[in-house]
DNA sequence: TATTATAAGTTGGTTAACCAAATACATTTT
DNA sequence: AAAATGTATTTGGTTAACCAACTTATAATA
């Protein structure tokens, strides 16, 4: 498990290497927007790394929107600018693994936002499996059994239903760290779980009657408990 | 262009379909989460479809959390529960490119919140940083140019400051769609810009004496043109 | 029988060879 | 001289062979 972290540690470290000298490459040559950046072959060879250690970076690169490769054409620099492409990629060098305050703070602005929406935005469908998850939480809870994945499901409904497709994936995203996180340090509580299934409905209610203000009170409250307990960590 | 595009299309295609079977086969053997996958040369031979392709979709459900690859030891589903791994591989598949409008409603929702977590929580170093950003922003407008990128920088600055991880990491993502999206649309104003520097100013000292309802505050009125504008497309 | 040692097979990761499309350049044609 | 054609090279993407670590099964030992 050590040597299994050290690896990735090791991997990682050789990519951030090579984003490093992708970015000095584009500085030196005084290369703008739109130009091409020189072939894979080329960069494996200038920083004596495997062709896959290159691609990898510039898909991360890509993924970002700082790169953009074109079969059998050579991989382009992103219209976005030297300087702002410049500060991204010190950015991207500079991040790690989310903590968990962070990840739970985030996830609440989403909740009260995404509620807010799904009020306002809901269709027929949206309702239907918003319904579904519910009623598969107050079966788990009455039966006494765990239901995190059920929560989550009716939460990731709600995300659904507030018609924002980039809000949505950032749920998805965040979800699964969410529920390690959860795991690892036992956040879930049966009082809690209990009283969970009066405020989803209440939620589940509101976004029904469309009452986006009283959608997001409910989500604010339904949060309470969670949010104070993630600040004494 | 539209062949690449199709090539694209077709490849995620391949790809969607290799996640469906991946949760076919988690479905149908039961597979329990830290159960293992099938190697990536089964699955392979299965789909019917290469190893890197395999490889890829393994990639992704990697991202969102839902597998763990094991260097040497095999492919194991994550501690996430059948039902939400369920629901969330559907939610993956069913991800389109994210709307231009979402994008905005999301960074909207993100520069409201960072800025008032960066009144509160803000170090010297960030101040410095925010600065900097905000002087090169007024040196390029008062001196008639573009100055998009320097205006991104100072936004990225202040989530930066926010001290939250994940949100920074988010503002990273859709940074470079709001800037491709800008550009086509041709968002950006000559009166805007200017105007823009007294707005910036105020957004800085309001984080500089650390109010944090201010910063919300004067965010807000620095986003209302373009809140309007986004809404008419 | 229980435990350790050992060997064979399986695994994700890595490397290198290969491919078809796109480009650049020389040649031919008008 | 300009345009069209053909050819060689370069490119990102793909495939297949290889590797070292890990599992499992078997054999040897107590």
């Amino acid at each position: 498990m050590e040597l299994d972290a050290l690896a990735k540690n090791e991997n990682k470290k050789v990519q951030n290497l090579i984003i490093r000298g992708i970015r000095d490459i584009i500085n030196h040559k005084n290369l703008e927007p739109g130009d091409k950046l020189p072939s894979e072959r080329m960069l494996s060879e200038k920083f004596e790394v495997s062709r896959s250690n290159v691609r990898e970076a510039i898909h991360k690169l890509e993924f970002y929107g700082l790169l953009k490769p074109k079969p059998q054409s050579g991989t382009f620099v992103a219209n976005i600018g030297i300087v702002a492409l410049n500060g991204m990629i010190d950015d991207i060098l500079r991040l790690d693994e989310p903590d968990f305050k962070s990840l739970v703070e985030t996830r609440i602005l989403f909740e009260l936002k995404t509620s807010k929406l799904a009020a306002l935005r809901r269709t027929d469908e949206d309702l239907k499996q918003m319904k579904m998850a519910l009623e598969a939480y107050k079966e788990k809870i009455e039966n006494g059994e765990d239901a995190m994945q059920e929560d989550l499901l009716f939460h990731l409904a709600i995300a659904k239903a507030s018609g924002n497709s980039t809000m949505n994936t950032f749920m998805l995203m965040i979800t699964p760290e969410i529920i390690t996180n959860f795991e690892k340090y036992h956040v879930c509580d049966k009082n809690l779980a209990i009283r969970g299934i009066t405020e989803h409905e209440e939620i589940y209610n509101a976004i029904l009657n469309q009452d986006s203000k009283l959608a997001k009170q409910k989500m604010k409250e339904h949060f309470r408990a969670l949010y104070q307990y993630c600040y004494n960590i």
